[in-house]
Parts: structure tokens; sequence; C-alpha cells
DNA sequence: GTCTATAATCAGATAGAC
DNA sequence: GTCTATCTGATTATAGAC
């Protein structure tokens, strides 16, 4: 039953270190350790440390739009933009805080990436911004959201406060339905106008 | 006129460094060559760089929750408990965007920290975590919050929201003006019952 | 109070055996 | 594909002159 490759066990480690300890906090000799074989045989598998934490990243921005999205086009074309942004808030919750350590490690370490890493690793988070930006302007658009709010400012807000609940979220507290209800109840009634709310 | 001593130009620069390129990337050949000196001269003035950092921490939570209060305190006793809200909000993001390094260092790095020295700039992070806690306590308690939010949670949520726009911001775009009214009006009308919206 | 010189440490990376 | 042994480079920190 055991099919991981040495190669699948590298990334997950990788992705678990960089999650839990941040980029400087990886090291080599502990991914290895992990991974069950020393420091030098992970060059077998990668060229650098970059590029394994490059791979781990681009791994993780995909994965995150991937869930999103499939959380979000499951609720079929009958779906509200509101009842859109609350599956997309839930889902994005419930995939960073107990879903996969890959999507996790992005939003810990994007900002301590070096320069040209960073600019590479943001084309693929771009799928994932964009696919939020559509949902506040659908919303937007079909005249529910406040008109003073500016759509780009209320998703780089919306995106870091889920994303913040990594840092002080604990397993036993506050559950994570119970979050996500704070974070779309939070969110939801500053953007929509009190005039369409159910 | 230049009353700088070498140890507040260190500790200046130790923040922007900090704040610019995070715990890791601050190095002390660095910041002594921004201090006007060599590395080995820092120890003249400070132990070893994590003490150095450490007060460079310290002095930023404090900076930080001295301005806040200072801005709030201001308004009098006649303010209600959402202006102070208000003021706080204003007040934090000037303060993070344009007022301060040393109070930016600290969400840059803190979550980086080794964790004796998390625990003691923790405790100096009390005193702003505290004067916040009191300001949506009192908010709640006058009647105008709505009782679904967890205040806790609508705290963690509004720091993060504001302290997030560091990542974020540039000079020359959305004025801070601007973007402290956005968070107020995204933070204050998820917070507030519609009822007793103005 | 700052310098030059140097030590000590550590982590990423390479060479080459098996 | 993984190992042992080693190299390299960077960075914190120390010793001691000036």
């Amino acid at each position: 039953m055991e099919d991981t490759t040495s190669r699948s066990r590298i990334l997950d480690a990788t992705a678990d270190l960089l999650r839990t300890r941040g980029l400087q906090g990886t090291k080599l000799s502990e991914v290895a350790k992990r991974a069950g074989m020393l420091a030098p045989s992970l060059y077998h598998h990668f060229d650098s440390k970059d590029q394994l934490i490059e791979e781990v990243l681009v791994e993780g921005c995909h994965r995150n739009t991937r869930y999103i999205v499939t959380q979000v086009e499951v609720l079929g074309s009958s779906a509200s933009p509101i009842e859109r942004l609350e599956a997309a808030i839930t889902a994005h919750l419930t995939f960073l805080l107990t879903g996969d350590q890959y999507s996790s490690a992005v939003s810990r370490v994007f900002q301590d990436l070096p320069d040209d890493m960073k600019r590479r690793v943001l084309a693929a988070y771009a799928g994932f911004d964009n696919y939020w930006r559509d949902l506040i302007l659908a919303a937007r658009q079909s005249g529910v959201a406040r008109s003073e709010l500016d759509p780009t400012v209320a998703r780089k807000f919306l995106i870091n406060m889920l994303d913040s609940t990594a840092e002080w979220y604990r397993p036993g507290h506050l559950e994570i339905p119970e979050i996500a209800r704070q974070a779309c109840h939070l969110f939801l009634h500053g953007f929509i106008q009190p005039e369409t709310q159910p």
C-alpha cells in the first residue's frame, strides 16, 4: 500500500516544514530526515533548495485554487454571487487549516522569498487571486455590494484576514466551521448593502 | 544638530532592515554599514544580534501602543465607542505605513522569532492587544455590535487585516486616508448592527 | 568606541564509492 | 538512489590593537 516515492516524501516534508518553521527554518537536513534519507541524497531529486521550495509553493497555489474552485462550482448555476463568496471563504479556511500543507506553506513564506522566485510563484498565485477577484466583481455587478468599497482593497483585506487564521488557530479551541461563520459574517455584512441583506 | 548616538543609529537601522527584509534577511554587516561602522563595533553596544532585535521589537510594541492610545484619547470623553474604534483603525494604519519602522518590524518578523524571544516580545505586545480588546468590548457593551460576532475573533481579523497593508501598500497608489476609510467601512459595517448605524 | 584579524559555526552543495 | 567525506561561503561572534 506504500506507493509514496522518495520524491513525494521530500516534497511533503518540505511543505510541512515551510508551513511550521518558515523559509530559513526549513533545513535540508531535517527535510531529508523526514523523508528517510540524508541531506546529500536530496540532490538526486532536486537541483537545489530553492528549486525544491519553488516546486512546493507553485504546487500549493494550484492545490488551493483547485480546491476553492471545486467547492464553489459544485453549487451550480442557481447559486447567488454571495452564496458563492460564502462557499469560497469556507473552502479557503478549511483547506488552509486542515486540508493541505502545501497551500499553507505559501502564505507563511511568500513575503520572504528572493525576488525572482517571488515573481514566479506570484504567477502561479495569480490563478487564485483572479478567481477571488471574479467572485467579488460578480457580487458587485449584481448590485448587492456597497458602492464605496474598492473591490481590490476588499479582496486583499479578505484574503489576508483568512490567511491570518493559520497564525492563531489551534485545534480544540474555536472550531473551523465557527471561524468560517464569523469570517463570512464580518466580511459579508461589511461588503453587502444593508437593503439587500436577507 | 546631530544628536543621534551610535546606539540609536544601530537601532534605527535594525528596525528598517527587519521591516523590509525580515529576520534572517537582517545581516549585522548591513546594520553596521547603515550606522556608519563595521560589524564588530556593534558588540560594543549590544551583546548579540538577538538582544539587539529584541530591543527593537519591544520598542516597536510600545511606540505603536502609545501612538494609538494618544490618537484615541485625544477624542475626549464625549466620543462614542465606534468613533474611538474608527480613530484607532486610522491611527494604526497611519503609524504602520508612514510613522515608524519599529512598529512595522514587529508585524513583519514576529512569527519567525525563536520561542523564548517570542514570549518576551508578546509580553510587550499585550498592552497593544489589550487596548484593542477594550475598544471592541466597549463597543459591544454599548449594544451596537452584532451579537453573533465573537469579539476575540473580530479583533484578530481586524488587526491582521490592518497589518497586511504593509505587504501591499505602495506610496503613490491608493493613499493611506483612503485605505483607512475602506478598512473602517468594511470592519465597522461588519461589526455594527444595522439598526444602530448612523 | 571603532578598528583589523580571525575564530567558530553552520548550512548548502559537490565528489565519488557502493 | 543513497551513502560518506569534504568543500565552500556566509554570518555571528571574539581577541586584542589603536
